[in-house]
Parts: C-alpha cells; sequence; structure tokens
RNA sequence: GCGGGUGUAGUUCAGUGGUAGAACACCAGCUUCCCAAGCUGGAUACGCCAGUUCGAUUCUGGUCACCCGCACCA
C-alpha cells in the first residue's frame, strides 16, 4: 500500500525534511528546476557512488571518465543531434495548441501520421513542402489552420569566447554518452583496456524540452549514470541480457520493492534509428494513474556512435571551410574499409579489427533518487502514535548514525561528543543533544538514520552504549570502543 | 501550449476591505535514565508587480510557480 498517495505528499515530504527545494525560490521559481536540500544532497550523492562502486569500482571491465559539457560542435552533428535533435512543429491558430507536423493527421482518410517517430531532420524537413491544409489539429479539431512550421531545437545554446570575431555557439551537452564515444581512442590508449569493456560516466545533461512538469520526473537539466560497453559484434545480444539483469538487480539490492519495479521493452517502431534494441526500467510511482515511469533506459546502440564519429573526423575540413555552420556541413560518406578506422580495436586473439558494438544503461539519477526515497518511505503505528520512517538502505542514508547522550548531564554530553568526534571521519553522523531522547529517535526515523547511539547511565559502569535500530527499534548495547567496527560491518561499508 | 484548480508560518489548514489565527514542527530555559511527555517563554506567513481605495492578504489586471487533465516527450 502506498503511503504517499500523491505528488503533492511527495512534493511537501521532499521540501519539509531538506531534500528537494524549487530552485530560485525567494525569486518566484525556475520552471522545471530544482535544487538538493542537505538531506537530498546527501541521498543524491549516495545513489551516485552506488551506481558508481556497482558499475565502475567492482568491475574489472569497466573504467571511469568524467567529460566536460562543453564539447565541440561537431560531436553534435556526428552524433546527429545538431540535426535530428529538434522537433518541426506547427501552431495551430485557432487553439494555438503546438503540435509536431509528422504527428498531424489528415482530415480525410486520418493518415499521415507518423507514431512514436525520434527527433526529425531539420535539414531536409524544413526544405520540405508541408502541405497542412488538410491537416487536422489534435486539440480543437480545426482543419487546416497552421503556421509555418518551425525548428524547435532540443539542445540549449551558449557562446563561448570573449571577442565577436572568435565567438562560437556551443551546446550543452543532451547526453553525456558523447564523451565517452569521443574518448574511446583516449582511454583505449591509455589503460591498456580490451574488448570486452566499459566507460562508465556521471554527470549533468541539458535537454531544452517542450514540457516538463511532473516534480523533477522531467527537467530541462538533470544528471545521468550512463555506461558505454563495447563488445564483439555478435557478442552483444549476450552483453545486452547482461546488463539488463545487472541494471534491474541494482535498483533491488538497494531496497526497491520488487512490485514497483519493472521491465518495459521497445516496440521496434519506437526505438532510435541506431538502436538495434532498448528496454526501460520503470518504477511505478504511486501517484497519477499509478503511473510507471522511466528510471534507465538500457539500449543496443550497434556501432553507430563510433562509426559516425569516424566520419565526423573526416569533415574536419568542411567545418573550417564553413566557419562551423553545422547546417551546411554534411559528413563526408563512410569509408568501405571503416571497420579498420581511427575508432577500431584490434583483437589481439581474432587478429582482426572492428568497430565495437556497445550496449548503454543509461540511467537518471534524479529519477532514481526519488524513487529510493518515495519507495522507502512508510509510516506505522507505534502506541497509537504515527511513526514515519525512510527505510533507506544503509547505503543510501543520507546519514548514517546519530550520537545522543541519553540526558544533558552527568558528564554523558562529554562522553557522545568525543564519540561523535571519533565516528564522523568514517560516517556522515549527527550529534544531538536536544529534547528528550525518544523525539530524537523520531526526528532520525524521518531522516531515514539506520542507527542512533546513545550514551546513557550504563556507559559509565561497563563502556557499553545503547545501538537503537531504526527498523525494528529494538536495542542493544556494544562496547563503545567496538562501535566503529560494528557501524562498519552493519552498515557494510 | 490549451483547459481546470491552487498559492496565508517549516507543514497542514482557518480567516478578514482597517492590529492575521490554530495544530503539529522549530528555538531557548526548566524538567527528564530510552521512543514525538510536561511546564514557561520565543521566532516565523498572506508568491511577485501594478491598479482601484483614505486603507488591499482580501477586489481587479498582469506575472511567476505548482497540481490535475489534454497534448507533447522518454
Amino acid at each position: 500500500m502506498a503511503k504517499l498517495a500523491k505528488l503533492d505528499d511527495i512534493v511537501s515530504l521532499c521540501k519539509r525534511r531538506g531534500f528537494i527545494f524549487q530552485s530560485s525560490e525567494i525569486y518566484g521559481g525556475l520552471a522545471s528546476c530544482y535544487d538538493y536540500g542537505p538531506l537530498g544532497a546527501e541521498l543524491k550523492r549516495n545513489v551516485r557512488q552506488a551506481w558508481w562502486k556497482a558499475v565502475v569500482q567492482m568491475r574489472d571491465d569497466v573504467v571511469g571518465l568524467d567529460c566536460s559539457i562543453l564539447m565541440h560542435p561537431m560531436v553534435w552533428k556526428s552524433s546527429g543531434h545538431a540535426d535530428k535533435f529538434a522537433d518541426l512543429v506547427t501552431v495551430c491558430k485557432k487553439c494555438n495548441t503546438r503540435t509536431r507536423v509528422d504527428h498531424l493527421q489528415d482530415k480525410t482518410d486520418g493518415k499521415g501520421a507518423e507514431e512514436h517517430t525520434e527527433h526529425v531532420n531539420i535539414e531536409t524537413e524544413a526544405a520540405k513542402e508541408h502541405n497542412l491544409s488538410n491537416k487536422v489539429c489534435p486539440a480543437c479539431q480545426t482543419v487546416g489552420q497552421f503556421g509555418p512550421p518551425m525548428a524547435f531545437k532540443l539542445m540549449f545554446e551558449t557562446q563561448m569566447g570573449a571577442n565577436a570575431d572568435d565567438q562560437m555557439t556551443l551546446y550543452l551537452r543532451p547526453e553525456t554518452a558523447q564523451g565517452i564515444f569521443a574518448n574511446f581512442r583516449n582511454v583505449l590508449d591509455s589503460t591498456r583496456v580490451k574488448v570486452p569493456f566499459g566507460i562508465g560516466q556521471i554527470g549533468k545533461s541539458f535537454r531544452n524540452e517542450v514540457t516538463t512538469k511532473a516534480f523533477i520526473f522531467r527537467t530541462r537539466e538533470f544528471e545521468q549514470a550512463e555506461l558505454e560497453f563495447f563488445c564483439k559484434p555478435g557478442t552483444d545480444e549476450e552483453w545486452y541480457e547482461h546488463w539488463k539483469a545487472a541494471r534491474f538487480n541494482w535498483y533491488l539490492n538497494l531496497g526497491i520493492k520488487k512490485e514497483n519495479l519493472r521491465f518495459r521493452d521497445h516496440d521496434p517502431d519506437e526505438l532510435a534509428h541506431y538502436a538495434k534494441a532498448c528496454v526501460d526500467v520503470e518504477y511505478k510511482f504511486p501517484f497519477g494513474q499509478g503511473d510507471w515511469q522511466e528510471l534507465e533506459g538500457i539500449a543496443n546502440r550497434t556501432d553507430y556512435d563510433l562509426r559516425q564519429h569516424q566520419r565526423g573526423m573526416k569533415t574536419m575540413n568542411d567545418w573550417y571551410e564553413t566557419k562551423g555552420d553545422l547546417v551546411n556541413i554534411k559528413l563526408k560518406d563512410e569509408d568501405p574499409e571503416y571497420h579498420k578506422g581511427p575508432l577500431s580495436f584490434f583483437d589481439e586473439e581474432a587478429k582482426e579489427r572492428y568497430i565495437p558494438y556497445v550496449i548503454e544503461p543509461s540511467a537518471g539519477i534524479d529519477r532514481g533518487t526519488l524513487a529510493f526515497l518515495v519507495d522507502a518511505y512508510d509510516e506505522e503505528e507505534v502506541k497509537g502514535e504515527t511513526r514515519s520512517v525512510l527505510r533507506f538502505h544503509p547505503h543510501l542514508a543520507p546519514i548514517k548514525a546519530a550520537i545522543f547522550p541519553l540526558v544533558k548531564k552527568d558528564g554523558m554530553p562529554e562522553i557522545a561528543t568525543k564519540l561523535y568526534n571519533d565516528l564522523k571521519g568514517c560516517f556522515t553522523t549527527f550529534y544531538d543533544e536536544k529534547g528528550a531522547v525518544g523525539r530524537r529517535y523520531r526526528r532520525q526515523d524521518e531522516a531515514g538514520t539506520p542507527y542512533c547511539l546513545t550514551i546513557d547511565g550504563q556507559t559509565k559502569e561497563d563502556n557499553t552504549v545503547t545501538v537503537r535500530e531504526r527498523d525494528s527499534m529494538e536495542q542493544s548495547r556494544v562496547n563503545i570502543d567496538q562501535v566503529k567496527a560494528y557501524l562498519r560491518e552493519k552498515l557494510d561499508l
């Protein structure tokens, strides 16, 4: 049974406890932008860390990377984003609704609409004649009252360079993946990795979406954790299954309830042009119509990206000749011997060169963070009172342990402070001596702190402290000198 | 973007064309040897900008933001 029934409850909880705030709130807010508060920042950091540990640190076949957000514009020409990462839209003059041109239906036969299409190629699409006189507005059913088709660009633009002369239009990356492909050669040359291997990266991406809405599920600025796993063509389907299972289990191992998690395979006509297969890991958020929302997509990107960048590398003359006019640059045709190109891999065992295939698990860190938060939330009756508690997996808990003196006298605060100082270098800890101890326990329950350590009268007699466990509220005694080791073991850190 | 709704303290809600109220939460002190106890005291709010008015949190207009639905998107 969902404890948080509506989006409002979640937003309210996030604000009240300092997990997530509206960005620029003192100025009335900025649409689609959110800030992580003290607890949220810790939680999100732990989500990142858990991803990195599972996908990079614990794997012998994956290395990490941290690319710049701004990259050479040709990266986006080669990847297709400069041409295709846009929608051709038109506005209905009657009701002002904006609709994608390729989604409009004919009045007569209801045909002509392409469903689930990817972003269109703006160059060619804009050049085409678009006769919209027979098209129906999906919002108000008016026929043929459309303005001229316009490109709606999904990449944020910015300018680099102080002088007008040497200014260059750059784009905020719409995905972190391309930075990995652009560094494929560097990683190969510097790390002695061999296919099959992966490169993982966590970082911010930006997409100027037409609409956002729904709290932090679709924001224009968001954080991705992406792995590009390079493998020999022919083994790609195997690795696809491998990462499907690995990523699904990652969520389960971090405490997401199984009934709230599922796969959803993409229909063939829903696939991006480069993808051979794609599946979403979805979480059932407890609001709306019990909406299943994507947390992560796992795609088989084939050898598309590396091959495209090989074409891009050959096209640099055009880049200089057109003074960087991406629209008028045409990527050079692919070399017939492309599989021996600069982004190919020489397989020592098979004694052959090839462009590896890529399996890409791409997770939304913000969505994941919220899913963990929502999934951990619980309310229960304790002596007629409602106890609200966040049952985070210990790895994700923003605070690992809280240290209390039972009362603020008899030397207890001194011992507690000493313990706190001893622990804070190893764990995120919290010290509190205010008010009744029961209140302090409950406060930590709401923050999701798995353990509370209380210094009491007995501490001075036998050097033990009370360890109070969040989920069961049970207490046990541990020698003060063994607390650090005890927590390490319990928290599995 | 469209339609509908909302915006008062940290949260959930009252209320008024003339000094803005509660509950819980928070802070300080007292008390307190184990689960939101008690007592005393305290701080904090009418989203923003205009207009009407002697006076606007209240009326009007605009704007910003959020929620629901549609559309869009993954």
